[in-house]
DNA sequence: TCCGTAAATGAGAATGACTATCGCTTTAGG
DNA sequence: CCTAAAGCGATAGTCATTCTCATTTACGGA
């Protein structure tokens, strides 16, 4: 079978990924290596069907399930919208931390960075919040909700 | 019938939500009055079941039918998180601006707020970020995500 | 106060994103 | 090359949420 990979994943990140798959007993396999591609191709927090609609190999029973394998590794993280789909897109220790842009209007969501200083001064603060709750924090999230620019 | 309000919602209040529906020309009534009592009660995001737990008077389909309607009003926020359920709390501009604890064990929610000088530092950045971007901004959203002192 | 009409209610059916099942296929590794 | 375990995918099932529709309630005019 050949096979037409819509982006090319480096020789480090594949590593990455195999050790990440490893650490949970998971193999990086064909399909799970199609779900990467697709994701690294959308370049945006991608649906399911959207998945499924850039690479129409995957079956759809296997990529719910190893999005949620690839999501317990560590080399996907989950977006839930409002929207009626959970959308997918490599974790942030594999790209970069960001942020998202969620559109009100027709669901989509794009990525967006804070400038160095912001971010620090947003660390900062919630670092207090987190010394004065009792809460054990493991990532914050900051999105946008807006009308994106199709929309408007 | 006598009716036991779980908390009492105050004549300015009450006139701001009769307002708010009436501009979606949406009555405030018996129903969508008692989901506010329950939510006002409640003191933090609840769950629809956590809701009719709260007042067995109501009916579900009412209760997922007036949440919505009260949505559309501006009257409550709809919080999605990973967990099966959605939870709702009273909007911010009824209350005051505020953030979201998010516990990755238990999916409870608890609110928080950033001291006055790290939201204002954020609220520049995320002005910048709105203009460069041509994303029409009209709200933004930052949860910590964790584990509560209760699932520790 | 008494209608008439339109909105709201609530019990149950329907929807649809997501998950589980299970027999078949592929792969690792001796 | 063989074997056992892991992955695959078609399909059936689950369950939060939404829809339907007959009944009830509430607003406004007479």
């Amino acid at each position: 079978m050949k096979t037409e990979p819509l982006a090319t994943i480096d020789t480090e990140l594949d590593e990455q990924i195999t050790d990440l798959l490893r650490q949970s007993d998971q193999r990086f396999t064909k399909g799970r290596r199609a779900l990467v591609e697709a994701l690294l191709a959308g370049g945006q927090p991608m649906t399911i069907p959207q998945v499924l609609k850039a690479d129409t190999r995957l079956a759809q029973s296997s990529a719910y399930r190893n999005l949620v394998v690839l999501e317990a590794a560590g080399v996907v993280t989950r977006i839930v919208t409002n929207d009626d789909f959970a959308r997918y897109e490599l974790a942030e220790h594999l790209t970069h931390h960001h942020h998202h842009l969620i559109c009100s209007s027709c669901g989509d969501v794009a990525d967006f960075a804070l400038d160095d200083q912001a971010e620090a001064g947003l660390d900062k603060a919630l670092h207090k919040i987190a010394a004065a709750t009792g809460f054990t924090v493991e990532a914050h999230r900051l999105d946008l909700l807006g009308v994106c620019s199709d929309c408007d």
